[in-house]
DNA sequence: ACAAAATCGTTTGGTTGCTAACAATCTCAA
DNA sequence: TTGAGATTGTTAGCAACCAAACGATTTTGT
């Protein structure tokens, strides 16, 4: 899936556990090199970015889905951020201990929660943002200038396929 | 980053909240097109091959590692499967404690463990691989079959700026 | 109008995830 | 040979992760 041994290496001591079933190497080097790439991207931007503010990925999500569309009841940014509302509870928990957004409960459904930005928490999304965006085109250079649409097209469509066939 | 606007949505808003700011929305799209991927194919695989067998993620990484390099130290465990060895302690337990896995001492060296599958462990993994594969199979068919090389060749280069240049 | 069904965010319990610290063991340099 | 330095897996403490359960609220169907 990742690691120490090329996917080659693997590719070959699999074959030998593996002696007479059917593996299909070319869709396991596609979902292999997903995992690879999103792991490596992840880690480059918690380690320049995110770590220095003290912040964890999930929290930088949760801030970047309420600095875009404050303010937002809390099943959205769940939703948005692909995690879990249970999740959510205590990530908003920290983030509130850290004065960087707040919870207000809805006037017009007495269920909902919405969450907003503190203006110290908008003034570090200011800050933090270009440099996430910087590290996000050191990562988008090992891909060709005339690729990148098709590189994100691709990746599209893998997600669209999962959403709309599964 | 992910969920339930589309990137143009986002894009333009966005836009409103960082007027001024310059963005480069390639780069942008690069990243969380990686990022929605590989959590939608995760969860894909987790939904319909992981859960029905009970096991985590993590968990099936380490039987996958273990399965195909066994016995194996678990220093190398956690440096093939991307996480710390920390991590590998409780995953480990959770899996001894199932009867899928055991450690043993090293006779060559007192700090080190190595793991082996049970033959349940095998047993299941023999039985669980062909379906993870079969799904995996699913992911990449959202890929043309002549690009496959392609994106995976793309996704490789990304794995290896990072690992290279960062 | 009213009860059942659905939805919400939080809590609970268990698991995964990390860093830092630690004891045990090995390696290296003097 | 011996002590310092490095490496190992585990522990401790904290945070993130989930499903299930729960109380509060809203929606739905009769």
């Amino acid at each position: 899936m990742a690691g120490a041994h090329t996917l080659a290496e693997t590719e070959r001591q699999v074959n030998e556990r593996l002696a007479g079933m059917t593996i299909d190497f070319k869709a396991m080097a596609i979902t292999s090199n997903l995992f690879r790439a999103a792991t490596a991207v992840r880690n480059h931007l918690e380690r320049t970015v995110l770590a220095p503010h003290g912040l964890s990925w999930t929290a930088f999500v949760v801030l970047w889905v309420v600095w875009i569309w404050e303010p937002i009841e809390t099943r959205q940014i769940a939703e948005e951020g692909g995690f879990s509302k249970a999740t959510l509870t205590g990530v908003l928990s920290t983030l509130e201990s850290r004065k960087l957004a707040v919870r207000k409960k809805s006037k017009d459904d007495g269920r909902l929660v919405l969450v907003e930005l503190t203006p110290a928490g908008r003034k570090l999304m200011q800050e933090l943002f270009p440099e996430f965006n910087q590290q996000e085109q050191f990562v988008a250079n090992a891909v060709d200038a005339s690729n990148r649409d098709d590189a994100a097209e691709v990746l599209r469509r893998i997600t669209k396929n999962i959403e709309e066939n599964a």
